[in-house]
RNA sequence: GCCGGCGUAGCUCAGUGGUAGAGCAGCCGAUUCGUAAUCGGCAGGUCGAGAGUUCAAAUCUCUCCGCCGGCUCCA
């Protein structure tokens, strides 16, 4: 695998890895550590199984996993032996031992022993790598290194999952049975490790949507999510933001429609390079389609009018909802669905003011996720093989990104032949609660749209020129970023977009009333209260509201009524004690306005 | 789509061939209460769907549907 980078040495690391514990904060040293529990599982794996073929096994972020071709494939059962026969291993305690070898014995040596993977593996490494083997005890492995010094440094460790993997992520080839698994130097931290994982897995905005009353989802529309009230709520709250920050930034705004001729699609290239992901209808004998890209209908509104470069840069958004029909594996709650808004823009201007464009959206974007308190890390994804355009085009919008990047001074990893077909981008990319990465942001440089759409402006020279455009989003989908909402605060939404912003919560059912009015005067002030009328006691509506993640509730009893004063509790923090209505409203005016977590 | 797992009440789950269960939520009643669960009662199910094996299937087999994890990181 020519363009696959070689694991790099841990910096502490001469012969092999000694002390793992007491590097563990070194990334490197845990991979190398997790890469040896993987090299065991291999070694496992082919004392039970001796005709399993081995594939690769790796270490990533917390894990590791290995690829096996087992007739058969493997059961829940298996992992337990796999596991017990692991501890063995460990016990037995086998230093790992490095052994340089040619390309022609490392060839012979794993046909031999019928291994078509490594022998693929080896056929591939670039003539100048050294080909290294690693033994324990009797198992040996085509392997780069590093690893620890013995299978007995790896103290606890357990196997946590199994799933399918085609061989080399392709899917015309074979599909591998992948074991996933965890180890750490110490037992503690195993637990901890687990503890986080199951912790994270209450924060699944699958289980805490429904639950919180925000959104649904249902067998009769696969990916394509219900919105409840409170919900969209939280939606349009989302969209204010949007529209005041796009305001402010010298965006329109207009809205194009989600079907449109299927002679369209044809025109911008989406049938030739789009038309697996897109849903098709007949109307009237015309072929139609639910549009999977906002772009074209966007097009055909710059074509109405002449254009001047004094406009430029124009920059046009809308909420468009866009259908695509992503395979039924790949659907993921809210996180990747077939119907979503996105919150499009098209930017057209002049080539030279490209890369000054897409640095104004790369602004945006950081203003946008700051407000929300969201890390983001970002990607250049470049020309994908199912492309249209010249190689130059592909050249010139390429360097735009990276310039841009590069004079914002913006670490980005490159994602080679990721890029939209019509053009490289750079995406935003945000973490759900277990660590997955999921890209939200995108700034797309496009040449061709311009050119199939033959859009054109008058120049400081008064001819016509091709105008080239920016497609870009930053929430990416309102689905998938309020997904990642939800995760990212557990469901305990900051005051300003929280669906419900105070509980009030009567004592005896003679204080209703009262309630009822606080409830009205919060309402009237601006703030979205909620009343809890149930006749239950006051506990048990202080932990419901708690439940609920309401940020603040208001308590009214007799000394209530008396004093004309509220008794405010904030969510996680307790009984704030007695404070004045007009108080009360201005500390949360302040909060909303600040946008404080 | 593919690989593996899972599917029992609204939710969380128990039930491995012999009469479908619990807690929470819901409804009804009592209670009118001061900052994270008041008490009692009632109701709730084609055991994901269909077919098969069996005297008998939630339980065993097959097909389908849905959900979960993975299919990006790489010797």
């Amino acid at each position: 695998m020519a363009d696959e980078a070689q694991p790099e040495k841990p910096s502490n690391l001469e012969e092999c890895l000694s002390d793992p514990k007491g590097n563990w904060q070194d990334e490197a040293v845990r991979d190398t550590y997790r890469h040896s529990a993987a090299h065991i599982m291999a070694a496992a794996v082919k004392r039970l199984y001796p005709h399993a073929k081995l594939g690769i096994g790796p270490a990533i972020e917390d894990r590791f996993y290995y690829d096996f071709d087992i007739p058969g494939g493997f059961g829940p059962e298996d992992l337990d032996h796999i596991e017990a026969e692991m501890r063995k291993i460990v016990r037995e305690d086998h230093p790992f031992v490095r052994q340089e070898v040619t390309r022609e014995q490392a060839l012979e040596m794993f046909e031999r022993a019928g291994e078509n993977y490594k022998v693929e593996l080896i056929h591939d490494l670039p003539g100048d790598v050294p080909i290294t083997l690693y033994h324990s005890g009797d198992f040996v492995d085509l392997c780069a290194g590093p690893h620890i010094c013995s299978t007995g440094q790896v103290k606890s460790f357990k196997l946590l999952s199994l799933a399918g993997a085609y061989w080399r992520g392709s899917e015309k080839n074979p599909m591998l049975q992948r074991i996933y698994g965890t180890a750490f130097p110490e037992p503690e931290w195993l637990d901890e490790y687990l503890c986080r994982v199951e912790e994270a897995k209450k924060r699944d905005h699958r289980v805490l949507g429904p639950q919180l009353d925000l959104f649904s989802l249902h067998d009769e529309g696969r990916g394509f999510p219900f919105w409840h009230h409170k919900g969209l709520i939280l939606w349009q709250l989302l969209e204010d933001y949007w529209r005041e920050v796009h305001r402010k930034h010298g965006y329109q705004l207009v809205r194009t429609p989600i079907m449109l001729t299927e002679e369209l699609w044809h025109r911008s290239g989406h049938w030739d390079h789009y038309r697996e992901n897109m849903y098709f209808s007949v109307i009237d004998d015309v072929p139609h389609a639910l549009k999977p890209m906002n772009c074209p209908g966007g097009m055909l509104l710059y074509k109405m009018n002449l254009h001047s470069y004094r406009e430029f840069p124009l920059k046009v958004a809308e909420m468009g909802i866009v259908h695509r029909h992503e395979l039924s594996g790949t659907l993921h709650g809210l996180l990747r669905v077939r119907s979503f808004t996105q919150d499009d823009a098209h930017i057209y201007m002049m080539p030279e003011q490209l890369k000054d464009e897409i640095m104004g959206v790369i602004d945006l974007d950081d203003e946008m996720y700051r407000a929300f308190g969201l890390d983001y890390h970002v990607e250049l994804s470049t020309r994908p093989e199912n492309s249209m355009g010249t190689d130059e085009q592909w050249e010139r919008a390429t360097a735009a990104l990276e310039a841009a990047l590069r004079e914002k001074g913006m670490d980005y990893k490159v994602n080679p032949g990721d890029g939209a077909f019509y053009g490289p981008k750079i995406d935003f990319h945000l973490r759900d609660s277990l660590g997955r990465t999921w890209q939200c942001g995108t700034i797309q440089a496009d040449f061709q749209m311009p050119e199939r759409f033959e859009l054109t402006y008058i120049g400081p020279d008064g001819a016509e020129h091709r105008p080239v455009m920016i497609h870009r989003v930053v929430y990416g989908a309102m689905e998938r970023f309020i997904g990642l909402l939800i995760e990212e605060y557990a469901g305990a939404f900051p005051l300003w977009i929280a669906p419900v912003q105070v509980k009030v919560i009567p004592i005896a059912d003679r204080h209703l009333d009262g309630a009822r009015a606080i409830a009205s005067q919060l309402e009237t002030a601006g703030l979205r209260p909620e009343l809890d009328p149930r006749n239950e006691k006051v506990g048990f509506k202080i932990r419901s509201a708690e439940m609920e993640k309401v940020p603040y509730m208001v308590v009214v009893g007799d000394r209530e009524i008396a004093s004309g004063q509220l008794s405010v509790r904030q969510r996680g923090r307790g009984d704030l004690g007695k404070m004045a209505m007009e108080d009360f409203v201005a500390r949360l005016k302040d909060d909303v306005a600040t946008k404080a977590r």
